[in-house]
DNA sequence: CAGGGAGGTTAGCGCTCGTTAACCTGAAGG
DNA sequence: CCTTCAGGTTAACGAGCGCTAACCTCCCTG
């Protein structure tokens, strides 16, 4: 496990910037020289780290939909590798957890995720669409385990629409007057646990 | 109880293709020509209808709320209007309905509502951000009758994070593999009920 | 039958924005 | 000490877009 000490490069930087501002105006709604001026330097020094503001999108998608993965990959196998079989339940709730904090520690990355897509070339907007299959198809699987009475395309909506709830933060934070992140974070778990609950009960 | 049955005004066309065009590429995303063009006429010629392309997404953006907010008002009155008191249960379940019915229906307002509000004019944004919060205080109001152990900033937690579930239709209707709009509906409305219910569970 | 307004058309203006070109500078390396 | 190169700068170009201007053509009405 990497625990990055060092600074940050200045392509992170913009990155984050990037995905910022992209959040808040939408893609078309930002111009590079805004995202330019957040990171101290003006406009066209940009293109010394991107090939152009396409790119940068396409890095944050697709970097998005790949942690995603990954991380629930990971999730996954590490319960997998545990004693006593695969506990369901308790992966489940693994995913659960993990989709909160991405929800809750990356706002701006959870509203591009579904929002910016088609302004992708075909064969970036293609690589994340396959990313996020995955991601979803292994949430169903999982699912269908810990509630076996659910139907696949029934399993998959529900999984779709518990995407919707947790990713919901970036409505919640309007004023500062959420009761702190780890009553949220327990809030939404419980939600997400209750709809698929109701999901399963015909 | 009004239900129309003459055509469409040429107005009423636009708006409709409009919202179609900015919830498939966003406001920016979108030329005036293509809006024309989705109408049969070209470009210059809507501004016979509207003062211009903002004028467009304000009307939008208002109708919607407005809508919403009028629909949930006539709903709870008609609940109360009844001969044995108010039943909370059955309002919070005509509300969900509600909300579901126009997540089907109109799933491209449902997608500009919470993306494009920020192109607005300031002016415009205040009223369709009243509107917006006067719908979330009815539903935290009537969700707290139904489940009154729940606080009042975990129960608009709760209600914003409904909202995210109920508004995940977009993202259901990939391929035609959903198992029809009935079987839809109800799943969506156990699984917000399951949601609030598991929310109320301290 | 005149006339006027509703609802189109095309041409074009002005501005914004992404991108490129040309140039500068400070620090590292032989 | 000279070179080189990463990482900036400003100027400017070209395309696209919202919007206006000017004009046309029905259709309705007095």
């Amino acid at each position: 496990m990497a625990t990055r000490t060092d600074a940050p490069t200045r392509r992170e930087q913009i990155l984050k910037e990037a995905a910022r501002l992209f959040a808040e105006r939408g893609f078309h709604g930002v111009g590079v020289d805004e995202i330019g001026a957040a990171v101290g330097i003006s406009g066209p020094g940009l293109y010394r780290h991107f090939a152009g503001k396409d790119a940068m999108l396409a890095e944050l998608l697709v970097g998005i939909s790949g942690q995603l993965l990954t991380g629930a990959r990971r999730r996954l196998a590490e319960a997998d590798g545990g004693p006593a079989g695969r506990d369901p339940e308790a992966v489940l709730d693994s995913l659960i957890e993990g989709h909160i904090d991405f929800a809750l520690d990356d706002r701006p990355l959870i509203t591009l995720h579904d929002r910016e897509l088609d302004r992708l070339r075909d064969s970036d907007r293609k690589l994340v669409r396959q990313l996020q299959r995955q991601y979803v198809e292994l949430w169903v699987e999982i699912v269908r385990e810990v509630y076996p009475d659910l139907a696949e395309p029934a399993a998959r909506s529900a999984v779709h629409s518990v995407f919707g709830l947790l990713n919901s933060t970036p409505h919640l934070g309007r004023a500062g007057a959420l009761p702190g992140r780890g009553a949220t974070a327990a809030l939404l778990h419980r939600m997400a646990r209750g709809a698929f609950g109701a999901a399963g009960t015909d």
